[in-house]
Formats: structure tokens, sequence, C-alpha cells
DNA sequence: GACATGACGATTT
DNA sequence: GAAATCGCCATGT
């Protein structure tokens, strides 16, 4: 490990990051805003990363369903959930509540 | 250097 | 309409 490439890590945490707060956005958004249309994979590892930087909301960072899948890399399956509902974001059996309400797009919120 | 895996998405069968 | 499969790129072994 000599060159992290964080190269899109780096892109995904400062999306991640301009998320505004009571918001949350998709794998795939994130992923098309970068340019990776179907690279929502890597998006998702690259939140797995996240935990080298700080402040990245990843519990705003979820699939295209507004499943909470990556609840269970938190600090506790529940925390996601929490923080989401501590934003206003309403979270019911691991699902945002009213998902493409609290949709934010970079590709067109930052166009 | 090859194989397997990973917090997904879209397409095809 | 649901299930199975490919695609996508990087990381870890």
């Amino acid at each position: 490990m000599k060159k992290e490439h964080q190269n899109f890590f780096h892109d995904v945490f400062e999306v991640v990051k301009l998320i505004p707060k009571g918001k949350v956005t998709t794998y795939g958004a994130i992923g098309a805003y970068l340019g990776l249309k179907s690279s929502a994979r890597m998006v998702g590892w690259a939140m797995n990363a996240s935990h080298a930087e700080k402040g990245i909301p990843a519990h705003r960072v979820v699939n295209s369903k507004g499943l909470l899948t990556g609840k269970h890399h938190f600090e506790t399956p529940t925390k996601m959930e929490e923080l989401l509902k501590k934003e206003g974001v309403k979270v019911k059996d691991g699902c945002v509540v009213e998902f493409t309400k609290h949709l934010w797009i970079p590709s067109k919120e930052l166009l």
C-alpha cells in the first residue's frame, strides 16, 4: 500500500459529504455522477473504505430501493436507521420511507 | 498474476 | 412479474 488509490474513493467521499442533511442518495446516482454508470459496486466498495475518512455520512447512501443495505457495516446495525431518523428521514424495517422524496442526486442537484 | 469477492444496477431469460 | 445472469472496477488473498 504505497500509492493509496483513493482516486475514486475520494470522489465518492466528496459527493457523500455534499449530501444535505435529511437527504439520501443511491450508489447508482453517485456512480453516474462520477461517470461510472453501472459501477454501483465500486461506490459501495468505496463506502467500505469510508472508515478511512471521517465525516462520511454513509448512512445517507442507500441502494436504489431505499434499502439500508450497508447498515450491517456500521457500528451497529441500527445505527444507520437511528442516524437517518435523527436527521428527519423516516426509516422503517431498514427501508427509507418516502425514499424518492428524500432522494438527492448529485448529477441533478449539483447540475 | 489469477481467482474470488464486494454496502449494486440493469438487462435478459 | 420474478429469478437468474452479466457488467463494472478495485481490493484482498
